[in-house]
DNA sequence: CTGAAACCGGACCAGATTTGTCCTGTTGCT
DNA sequence: AGCAACAGGACAAATCTGGTCCGGTTTCAG
């Protein structure tokens, strides 16, 4: 139904995360700091690394930091890091539907999902960050201020 | 995975079949002559009936009709007919998640849920219908010899 | 040198969603 | 009347996603 999913959405809020530190980031420390379960943050990070959107440094004092800046990072590199490249029908990207001669839209979906490559590159992670009210931003700042001391005592210990 | 659902594809299919006639066609008719199953057609063009897309005519001698050219249907209107209203996760228009004040991206898909919504309104069936090769266009309703060649076809975009 | 911390990569199960079909009315032409 | 065709929902099967867990490897600290 036109939804992606989950896990792109956790993706966001990782690399956002990720972003309000220089040091690297353990995955069961951005899981306290997001809410978000620690297997899945693992799982996350994971898959954003064999992306390139993240590095990860290994051993212990290893986690994981960003690759670029998030205004340089566009939605569709997450998605595509997630999910997949976008292709909204099978018929987008591979050659054909299995039986050519009576896939009548074949091709037909190339413009829509051209169309949306594009809106989604023009979208950046910190287009999304500038997004949400602000409401919403201090209880984040808040949560961040109190798991950043936990590191920096884990960090410092 | 990004992708949208193989009823909206069959959805497409069907309408632009509905256009190449004048007179009210039935579902079996269309069912034959897209090669998609009959029930699935019936299941495709009562969603769109209810969505206003097509016009239904009952009793004998019925069938469907569209209710406005093929230019006049952006694909987003498809697409909200049978997979329902476009909205990429759960936060995008319910008011929030359960939790708002641990949800730290309320509101952060808007944009992009916007920018996606405009790149799909301004895309109507008749573009795709223009983007098919050349091969597919006239056989939809005979299956042809050639399509061995269809990677000639490529979009010349 | 040893141990612990942290990532790697895959397998795995439960659940939800989607697909495709069918069945029983109801409507309206002929 | 009789028949053709839509209406609407129920339904089982299949697929996919979400989320978890495991052993293995790498690196740092003591």
């Amino acid at each position: 139904m036109f939804k992606l999913s989950k896990l792109t959405d956790y993706a966001v809020v990782v690399l956002v995360r990720l972003a309000r530190e220089d040091a690297v980031q353990t995955s069961p420390c951005i899981a306290a700091a997001t809410g978000i379960p620690e297997p899945t943050v693992a799982k996350v990070l994971k898959t954003l690394a064999s992306g390139g959107l993240v590095l990860s440094q290994r051993g212990a004092r290893g986690g994981y930091r960003l690759t670029r800046p998030l205004a340089a990072i566009p939605v569709s590199d997450v998605i595509a890091a997630i999910d997949g490249p976008i292709a909204l029908t099978a018929c987008v990207d591979h050659g054909a539907c299995e039986t050519h001669t009576l896939c009548p839209m074949h091709g037909r979906w190339d413009p829509v999902n051209e169309a949306i490559e594009a809106a989604l590159s023009a979208i950046t992670l910190a287009d999304m960050d500038r997004a949400i009210p602000r409401v919403f931003r201090a209880p984040a700042d808040a949560a961040r201020t109190d798991a950043a001391k936990t590191d920096a005592a884990k960090i410092t210990a």
